[in-house]
RNA sequence: GGCCCGGUGGCGCAAUUGGUUAGCGCACCAGACUGUCGAUCUGGGGGUUGAGGGUUCAAGUCCCUUCCGGGUCGCCA
């Protein structure tokens, strides 16, 4: 490299006319006009345009799209009109002396320019050029301010930042671990962690007292649009607190990033509000506030109507409720069945519906119901002409599912959402257990390590659990899923009844988790803390729908990563020194049935 | 594992009821043009329609199998 720049290709203004600047980048959008050339010299600051005359095709011959060079070129005003308004550098533009080659470049596989209609597999694929966008750049160094804005946040706040370890021990229940076979002890594995959980409770009984750690979390389960194998938490731990005082932590980083990186102003404290007022009102635990259509809870109603769907519901448990949509009578019968097929998605069996027209009541709700049982349910969801009614029946946790997702549907199709909008919630109380059918006992509903907030029942009294809250929450923002923490627990025998009432043997708690007891017996502080979605953060502030779009190399829906071809096939004698061999890997190489 | 959608030049898409030599835009290459800024204009090259099998006089199109991608349910304490 002879020329080295000293300036980039986003600094140049009306003040650097007259200078003799070197600038370096990639050669983006060349423009001839037979006489005078143009090239948008590109670089991660911004783009200049350089200036070739009559004269210089000699060097443009040279220069292709995405070849990077360097060159030695005088800073001139643009001619009169000829000012690019959107661009930093537009009043100016810079003629060239001399260039230098600094590499070549293949034609890439997709124009980088700010819309691109590539597909995702070819993005990944070629990664190192689809980061040269700028949306997906700017979304690199919009994390990286917000990670910078969390460790001030932090530091200022007296938290040590202490890393715990990626090779760690497997634990049973929650996701499934990625395995690290040990080579030095045969036959035994690590586990990659799911989170640092119980090292930071740890942390608390050593006394840190405040601990935080932006870290990787490993976590083998299929992906979606939200959820990649690897993620980034925002984890902290804080001793001697309550809930309020994570809250109030959580709430400064918030406002802090808001402010800084967007200029919006979160009001504090977040609204807060019950597990079982969530599941009422939206039937979901993280519900995007930003719209109505709320649930309306019609069982009592539709108890005693003649309707068999609705009566035989409750009477079986279940419940039956609704969602108004205003204005709703007018829309398409295309349009209600796909609200249908949505519910259905949900375990719901069929989606009911009424519109209230002018000329009386239409669908299979008008139909089945006498008016004298319809009226008190369109007065109770505040009905009017020309409103359509959705009703679900079925067990609560198949109508809360199905009619969540049908008002996340509406919202979105019927243009609800304001997008503008922040809305930050803390979901609390959150029952500690639920049934596991599969397994046919209790479980964590969020981990194993949450106090309850109120004394477990004695033992040979355990029946129905599922009254039991735990000091629980969650983060919620434009319903997402932002975080989730509790109150831990932090006296030994306390811990081992929920260990108890999880079904966990004896035998199974002290191999899994004795470690951890006998640091609990040891003098463990009251605790609590949380841990926030790094890359779910990124995406809701940034606006973008999808993780792979704030992550520099993520994984596609299979686990795959495109650009190094990972996971691949281990290699040499990997596995034999492991003492590991694959069987019944269906493939070429590796027989079917050993 | 289930369901939905998709796979056609480098990239994105089209192709009527199964019917001529598989089109279009961008990119690429060449030519024209002294002020563009996603330049414009003219011309050109580039295809085993993911793979395999089947039906048919004839398959990008229909059927079967399979692979790959996106979304989603299950799963994700």
């Amino acid at each position: 490299m002879r020329l080295q720049r000293n300036v980039t290709c986003g600094e140049l203004r009306a003040k650097d006319i007259d200078r003799e600047v070197i600038l370096a980048g990639w050669v983006r959008n060349r423009r001839d006009h037979g006489g005078v050339h143009f090239v948008d010299l590109c670089d991660r600051y911004g783009i200049t345009q350089v200036r070739f005359d009559p004269g210089q095709e000699a060097i443009l011959e040279g220069l292709k799209s995405e070849y990077v060079i360097a060159l030695r070129g005088k800073v001139e005003a643009r001619p009169e009109g000829q000012i690019n308004a959107d661009r930093p550098t537009g009043e100016v533009e810079v003629k060239v002396l001399e260039v230098e080659v600094l590499n070549t470049s293949k034609t890439p596989p997709f124009e980088v320019q700010e819309e691109i209609e590539a597909k995702e597999d070819t993005r990944l694929k070629y990664r190192f050029v689809d980061l040269r966008r700028r949306p997906l750049a700017e979304a690199m160094v919009f994390r990286s301010r917000v990670t910078q804005i969390i460790r001030e946040v932090f530091h200022d706040e007296d938290f040590v930042d202490i890393e715990t370890p990626l090779l760690t021990k497997t634990t049973p229940e929650g996701a499934r671990d990625f395995i690290v076979p040990s080579r030095l002890q045969p036959g035994m594995v690590y586990a990659l962690p799911q989170s640092p959980q119980l090292f930071k409770q740890v942390l608390m009984v050593s006394g840190l007292d405040r601990y935080y750690q932006i870290c990787k979390c490993l976590r083998d389960e299929d992906l979606r649009a939200d959820r990649q194998p690897e993620f980034t938490q925002l984890d902290m731990e804080m001793s001697f607190v309550r809930p309020d005082d994570v809250f109030a932590v959580v709430e400064k980083t918030l406002q802090r990033l808001w402010k800084e990186l967007k200029g919006v102003d979160l009001p504090l404290p977040f609204p807060r509000m019950s597990y079982a007022e969530a599941m009422a009102r939206f039937g979901i635990d993280k519900p995007d506030t930003r719209f109505g259509l709320e649930l309306v809870d019609m069982s009592d109603l539709a108890a005693t109507t003649g309707f068999k769907v609705f009566s035989g519901a409750v009477a079986s448990g279940g419940s039956v409720r609704a969602i108004r949509v205003p204005g709703g009578a007018s829309m398409p019968r295309k349009k209600v069945d796909a609200l249908e097929k949505v519910a259905k998605e949900y375990g719901a069996r069929g989606l009911a519906w009424v519109k209230w027209n002018e000329d009386g009541f239409q669908g299979p709700v008008g139909k089945f119901l006498q008016e004298s049982e319809l009226h008190p349910m369109l007065e109770r969801a505040g009905a009017e002409p020309g409103d359509l009614l959705v009703f679900v029946a079925d067990r609560d946790a198949v109508v809360f599912a199905a009619l969540a997702h049908v008002r996340l549907h509406l919202g979105r199709t019927l243009d609800l959402i304001d997008e503008s909008r922040t809305d930050c919630l803390w979901v609390v109380d959150f029952p500690l257990f639920e049934y596991d059918e599969e397994a046919g006992h209790w479980s964590a509903m969020h981990h194993m390590f949450t106090m309850p907030k109120e004394p477990l029942p004695a033992k040979g009294e355990e029946g129905d659990l599922s009254g039991v809250l735990g000091d629980l929450y969650d983060l919620v923002v434009n319903g997402v899923e932002m975080g989730s923490g509790s109150i831990r627990i932090h006296r030994p025998e306390v811990q081992r009844r929920v260990f108890e009432l999880v079904n966990l043997s004896e035998d199974d708690v002290e191999a899994k988790f004795g470690w951890f007891l006998r640091a609990l017996e040891y003098g463990a502080p009251p605790h609590g803390g949380i841990a926030l979605g790094l890359d779910r953060l990124v995406m809701v502030m940034l606006g973008r729908d999808n993780l792979r779009e704030v992550i520099a190399f993520p994984k596609n829906s299979r686990g795959v990563c495109p650009l190094t071809e990972s996971p691949s096939e281990p290699l040499g004698d990997a596995l034999d020194v492991l003492g590991l061999r694959f069987v019944g890997v269906a493939s070429d190489d590796a027989p079917q049935d050993a």
